[in-house]
DNA sequence: AGGATATGAATGAACG
DNA sequence: CGTTCATTCATATCCT
């Protein structure tokens, strides 16, 4: 299953066909915590399914179908369109909501992720001009009327994929930044007197009175 | 218009190569779930050399009884309250008051979200174990006395005025310790169950209608 | 074998 | 309060 990672930086590049197919039979439930490192490798073809547990293991055909639906530009599904997209890729093997909710929020992430390495990598290497387009920045976020068109009719996903579909005239201000807490006050530990207990092992318990301290 | 997110984003993005300092005390006090965030446990204070401290990093003492105040029912600690359980867990590490009211949301709004994922997946994935659909409702399992102390003690929870007071100037200002007001009852956050999700459509959708050929 | 990378999962912090 | 972002941890997988 090693076509995920390239997947993840081109738009819709179709996913490299992998050999094989095997459907899933996990049927595991829940967690399982794995007893080791050693535990089985799996060193399966690239069906990449049956993992032990412990871990939601995608199936080429469930990632295929999240990196199509991110492509087509839905990075922010709400609660209603990820059951329904957990739903459907049940059929393909065991997962649950869940994943498909960390799922796209870790692609967007690191979609940023790179993204941002790259301006940021520009940034110091070249004039600042910013000649990096190359990324469309979907930033549309009106995911819910993406969920009528996508219970509706696909076709228009392709639409909202072309591009952005709301004018860039909004301007950053970015100087307002006040934020409310934003703990500035970093770094201002050790003041904690005493010993840190931690180390060795359980300490009894010092303080613990909070419950009783109610006013 | 992001605002801070954007800016702070790039500042931290150095702090990685790290390669994980995975200090793993062992032994600690019986097990260790390592809920997610490993077990790093305190790598601030006691040793001062990183300090990294971008994020509060609560040790297993301070998320432990974090926990058990939870689980006791409470949820939406009064600043007050909030500012006794900060300087209470101080003592195992380094805490603002701030850490203790984020957690309190998160925790909460988890517990939430997590619920309402697991009714959604149990409807139509596994065949309907329990229904416990709706209606959230905290579970007060264990720790039933600090229930009980809490319960009264909770007086208006409604009063969850933004934390900022970082003024300490008085110290623990216990002087009322009797304002008991009247035992109302706490859980009042936990009406919300929105989402009515409509039965009819979404049920079975044979497994691939994600036609997502439209490219 | 072991390091590097990819990525699932979790969670602190913050926004609207 | 519900969401979203950023960051970190834990693994699985890949690569040398």
């Amino acid at each position: 299953m090693q076509t995920v990672r390239d997947l993840s930086i081109c738009f819709r590049r179709q996913i490299e066909n992998h050999h094989h197919l095997r459907v899933m039979e996990e049927s595991m439930s829940g967690f399982c915590i794995s007893d080791g490192r050693g535990s089985v490798a799996n060193n399966n073809n690239s069906g990449g399914s049956g993992t032990k547990c412990g871990r939601w293991n995608p199936t080429t055909e469930q990632v295929k179908v999240l990196t199509e639906l991110f492509s087509s530009g839905l990075r922010t599904p709400s609660t209603d369109q990820i059951q329904r997209i957990s739903n459907q890729l049940s059929f393909y093997g065991k997962i649950e909501s869940k994943n498909v909710f960390y799922w796209f929020q870790n692609h967007k992430a690191r979609e940023r992720q790179k993204r941002r390495r790259l301006s940021f990598d520009h940034d110091h290497g070249g004039g600042g001009v910013g000649d990096n387009h190359s990324t469309i920045n979907i930033n549309h976020s009106s995911t819910q009327s993406f969920a009528q068109l996508y219970s509706e009719s696909e076709k228009v996903i392709e639409t909202l994929q072309l591009f952005p579909l709301n004018s860039f005239g909004e301007s950053e201000s970015s100087d307002k930044l006040s934020s409310r807490v934003h703990a500035n006050d970093q770094c201002r530990d050790n003041n904690n007197l005493m010993f840190s207990y931690t180390m060795g092992e359980q300490i009894d318990h010092p303080p613990l009175d909070l419950r009783l301290s109610f006013m």
